[in-house]
DNA sequence: ATTATTGTATTATATCAATAATACAGTTTT
DNA sequence: AAAACTGTATTATTGATATAATACAATAAT
């Protein structure tokens, strides 16, 4: 699984990010046990301090709960996931509409470069 | 003129995305005189050094050119601005489409978000 | 029973970013 | 001529982030 983490914001907010679009998407199941934070930092190819506080910030979120000898678990609160993935896509849309607004690109243009993209 | 800084980002790296907003949005008059970088800094609720840092990067971008005792100046080359304006636009589009695609949400719900979109 | 693995906490160090407070030389403005 | 304003540079301090190197108690695995 690709970790694409960048140096342009904080290491574990991007962390964050990618755990939860994971569990927002389905990569990771409802319910499942998550690698530890040893193997997931191994993975990222980041410190484990840095992943430990990414899970921190999803345990806040309901996301997962940590068991504490036994590992973290992903949230079995299927409306929760549903809520948030909802959520999160209604936020990326008023994000995006708001730069092109911005950039005094219209709709039309906008649906238009949207058709040429693969999806 | 509203200059919403956050704290989520490096504030230089937001004053610059700003700045360039408003030379490829019109805001800006080609050819003209900016504010100095005290008046600007004053206006963003930002320190003139950060200010200044961010005046470096636009004008390393050849958006800008300083003159040393006179003031900052907004580029009159009208194929930069409109290159600029087109290049953001399509890293943006690449980009939400990315996220969304991510999500998994389909195009055609995509252009449903955005037709509910004001624009 | 022993060993390995779990999340979690602590301490230290290094780097980047932001702000503050000045300073200066060269125009403009008055 | 004097004062104000320009971009620019310097130095210092503070806070956030990242990494490193351990440590520990509780549980799971052997």
């Amino acid at each position: 699984m690709a970790w694409e983490i960048k140096n342009d914001r904080p290491v574990y907010i991007q962390l964050v990010e990618e755990l939860e679009m994971r569990i927002l998407n389905g990569t990771y199941t409802m319910g499942t046990k998550l690698l530890s934070v040893r193997d997931l930092a191994s993975e990222a190819q980041v410190n484990p301090n840095t992943m430990q506080k990414a899970l921190s910030e999803l345990e806040k979120k309901g996301l997962i709960s940590s068991r504490r000898t036994s590992g973290n678990y992903i949230t079995d609160d299927e409306k929760l996931i549903s809520d948030l993935r909802t959520e999160l896509a209604s936020f990326e849309v008023g994000t995006f509409c708001g730069k092109i607004k911005k950039l005094g690109i219209t709709k039309k243009e906008t649906i238009e470069l949207i058709n040429k993209e693969d999806f």
